[in-house]
DNA sequence: TTCGTGATTTACT
DNA sequence: GTAAATCACGAAA
């Protein structure tokens, strides 16, 4: 697999358009963890977009800012980790300094150094990145040391190429989170047919290309 | 195979 | 003390 620097996803990526849409195009994308035993990652196939303020399923929703969630308040493209039950998740940054959206990256399908994920996490299947907090267990990530560091300098990187695109995009209500009345919850964004695709039942799965086009 | 429940850890109030 | 953007396991069909 050739990485190439210049292939890393910049701040303007993260700006500009609405979360959603941005959340939309990361499917796809190669996510790679550049770990002390070497890099590994795979392609993103869910992800879901937080839209700050407003979304009752934010972090940051009614403004709340406080020391873990302060991240969110960065630059776009900055890495925002947070504890969840025991466990992590890892979100980008999005929009603006100071406008708290982000985009959680919720499962991957391994692609690069699948041999020490396995090792982080013995599960079979498609149990090992199927989930935020099995992708972090997967890259053996247990703190938020990186908060605050940008994509584009932290070990943790997503790239523009190589990358996949998806057959067909599925979209849905957010996992794990109360949303409120009245509020359009539509903010999960699927490979369609991926295994890897946390909930996805056996059924729905499409074993020939795993929802991908190449 | 799908759904429901309880475990468990971190960080904030 | 309690809530939380989860996970794994057991039960039922």
């Amino acid at each position: 697999m050739n990485l190439t620097d210049d292939q890393v996803l910049t701040p303007d990526f993260f700006t500009d358009r609405p979360t959603g849409e941005i959340a939309k195009d990361l499917l796809g994308k190669l996510l790679v963890y550049h770990s002390p035993l070497g890099p590994m990652g795979g392609y993103i196939v869910e992800a879901e977009a937080y839209l700050g303020v407003d979304d009752p399923g934010a972090h940051a929703f009614g403004g709340r800012h406080g020391k873990a969630n302060d991240p969110l308040y960065g630059a776009p493209g900055t890495v925002y980790i947070y504890a969840i039950r025991g466990f992590y998740a890892f979100d980008v940054v999005t929009q603006a300094t100071s406008e708290p959206q982000g985009i959680l990256i919720r499962a991957i399908e391994p692609a690069i150094g699948t041999d020490l994920m396995l090792k982080n996490r013995p599960r079979g299947e498609f149990e090992l990145t199927s989930g935020p907090g099995k992708l972090m267990q997967a890259f053996d990530i247990h703190d938020t040391k990186m908060n605050y560091q940008l994509l584009t300098d932290s070990p943790l990187k997503i790239y523009r190429q190589p990358t996949k695109q998806p057959a067909e995009i599925g979209r849905g209500e957010r996992i794990g989170v109360r949303t409120a009345e009245n509020w359009e919850d539509q903010f999960r964004f699927i490979v369609k047919g991926n295994p890897y695709v946390s909930k996805s039942r056996r059924r729905d799965i499409d074993f020939d290309h795993y929802g991908w086009l190449n």
